[in-house]
DNA sequence: TTCATTGCAAAACGTTTGCATGTAT
DNA sequence: ATACATGCAAACGTTTTGCAATGAA
């Protein structure tokens, strides 16, 4: 019996269709991933909830690095050399406060960055645009300040 | 005959005392290379200009960590799996505009962030402080649009 | 059918660790 | 004198590459 394909999947199809992209499984599963997690995951995060057996290592680095060119998710640095991905809702643009011990996340919004964007073209002459940001606090967490 | 140091070095060397450390030789060139540059350098930059004979690269990364955890300088990420870091000019603070293309970089200035960390703690009740932030445009620049 | 995408193996790269030696204080 | 710092070699983890096989359009 074959299981009858949910709208939440035909949205999704449709989404990696549209950035020029053929609608895999493993692109599926992982789009799946980043828009149910709703944070930056890390690729060994990544593949312990994908499993090797939905998509190799390797894939999932190449599927991300499509992702990224096609605008559906953001890259994002948290300082401990382990690339972070997280699917990017253009409707809750936020960044993100980070524990530099324990890693935990939360959001926060009011990054006023197109305000800014334009400011930042006239200080700099010698770029023709601006294609994306990046935005990171660093602290410490009241569960972790104590240690 | 020996070369008697530069008021510079003297003031490298206390910089680097207050922050608890020694004053050797790899330090004091490492320091002085950060200074000079203004602009994030990678492990790479940073060798290229120092040379194995001044400092093994275990030892620039070890030093880089010192200085980070000393506040001398801050950790870059543009993005392209290579940290930089840069000298840490309290007078003079700036975030960067990156040319995702040729890595081409220029200051900008105007990131109101003392004003947002507050409005951040408000908005993270789960936080205790926060110790840093990153902030970074990517773009295109003049010379590499036309590619 | 056709070309984008995947899996596998291997290579390449960036970064960290252990330990003996050296050196700033 | 004694911690702290360095150099070297080796390990480690992450990311990339080449190529044959697969599968979406």
């Amino acid at each position: 019996m074959k299981k009858s394909p949910r709208s939440k999947d035909r949205h999704s199809k449709d989404a990696i269709r549209k950035a020029g992209l053929r609608a895999t499984k493993p692109r599926l599963a992982l789009l799946s991933i980043l828009q149910t997690t709703k944070r930056p995951l890390s690729i060994k995060e990544i593949m312990g909830t994908l499993g090797t057996a939905t998509a190799d290592q390797v894939t999932v680095y190449r599927m991300l690095d499509a992702f990224k060119k096609a605008g559906i998710v953001n890259q994002i640095d948290f300082q401990d050399n382990a690339t972070r991905y997280e699917y990017k809702d253009t409707e809750h643009d936020h960044h993100h406060l980070v524990c530099v011990m324990c890693k935990k996340v939360d959001d926060f919004i009011g990054c006023d960055y197109k305000r800014l964007a334009g400011e930042v073209l006239k200080q700099a002459p010698r770029f023709a645009e601006i294609t994306g940001h990046s935005f990171e606090f660093f602290g410490t967490c009241r569960a972790c300040i104590t240690k």
